[in-house]
DNA sequence: CAACAAACCGCACGACCGTGCGGTCATATT
DNA sequence: AATATGACCGCACGGTCGTGCGGTTTGTTG
């Protein structure tokens, strides 16, 4: 078994090829909107090649989906891991996240927050691995909130699953209205509504809000 | 002019009954996921006799949007008018809200939910109504908490627009969590969720917390 | 070197899409 | 009574979709 596989490497070459571009489209049109036809074409492949790459539509968009949530783990989550656990940790996860949109990594905001609601009220193997990449995402964010509580700088009886909640809907409230509408709003943005209701309610929870790192 | 008019009476009820399943297919499965020979199919009407009665697929597209404002208004915005104008119409207002999403008016969660992340990185018609839809909501709601404060039950300094933008993401928020998952969750629901977020908000925000409407 | 397999391409299939023409029938208008 | 109009239907068009067959090239393996 040698390390050099031309063939297999040329492949996974084209397959990332094909993933880069579909992860963009997807975030602007619906993984629905993904065609084998329009891929092929905008990347001067045939349409067979691209299916042969994939074997059915279906698992292209699953392929899809995680090559999503590789491109969001390095622009949001590997951030904030290179921040002590606790509450600055806290600060950069969200700050990375409103970078994230804000900078549109993925031309049609947040990826997750697209094809959560095209698929959310249907069944199936594509719903499952969004509905599951919801779930870790969830899950890490408890995750960093439960380290900052247990290194004291969160009240002990912080409800960390209600807290993760309400910073999870203004991120996704202020990507949706800032896709929604241009980004022509100068004074206001939807970025710094969602920060300030995020800091409050840190502040809230802090023992020491004082304390509360500022972003960078 | 007469009153009774036959044809377009007959053309008004068929219009209604096809806009009636545009708005629950489209909350579930996208705007795009509207195909005429599909909505002539589950009605037992002919394909162009469904394009006759709109005349393009866009047009189809906005009269499904304005059907389902109307829906949300009759299911949302008037029981809150029900109430007297100040904190018992906000709690009105956000528990409509919820019963709303809740009951699966419609049957993928609440429409503008939906059709709003399907067409926000878009452009056209469409994507216009949309966004006026949803900018006429959160006026609303503004509206709502202005004259909650302007009776004095909300703090004088209270920031009204920054109030509803949380308070929105907290009800989005939660019907897109219940849609996504099952109903199955039996413990703390994302409504409970929603709720509990809100009412802290507004209890922060009162200048009488103890007096803080409870539902009904 | 022979045998194999992966990465492609050309091409065609059946299904479905939005659109539109031509016609029928019931109802308004004059 | 004559005419115009709106609500339909049957049918066909051009197009795009996912899928799959057959073949060529190219790199890997025994």
């Amino acid at each position: 078994m040698q390390r050099s596989d031309g063939r297999v490497e040329r492949g996974n070459q084209t397959r990332r090829l094909v993933l880069d571009r579909a992860t963009r489209v997807a975030s602007a049109e619906g993984l629905d909107g993904l065609s084998l036809g329009r891929l092929a074409g905008e990347l001067k492949l045939s349409k067979s090649g691209v299916f042969t790459l994939f074997g059915s539509k279906e698992e292209l968009q699953l392929a899809t989906v995680r090559a999503a949530v590789n491109i969001y783990t390095a622009h949001v989550v590997r951030p904030a891991l290179e921040e002590p656990a606790g509450l600055r940790r806290v600060v950069r996860l969200y700050e990375s996240w409103l970078t994230y949109s804000r900078e549109r990594v993925f031309p049609g905001g947040c990826f997750f927050s697209s094809v959560s609601a095209e698929f959310d009220a249907r069944e199936g193997r594509v719903h499952d691995s969004i509905a599951q990449a919801r779930a870790d995402w969830n899950a890490f964010v408890e995750r960093t909130l439960e380290e900052a509580r247990q290194a004291g700088e969160l009240a002990e009886d912080t409800d960390v699953a209600q807290l993760a909640f309400e910073i999870i809907a203004l991120l996704e409230a202020s990507n949706a209205e800032s896709v929604l509408h241009g980004d022509d709003s100068v004074d206001a943005t939807p970025y710094q509504r969602a920060r300030r209701g995020i800091r409050d309610r840190l502040g809230a929870a802090a023992t020491d809000p004082a304390a509360l790192p500022t972003a960078d």
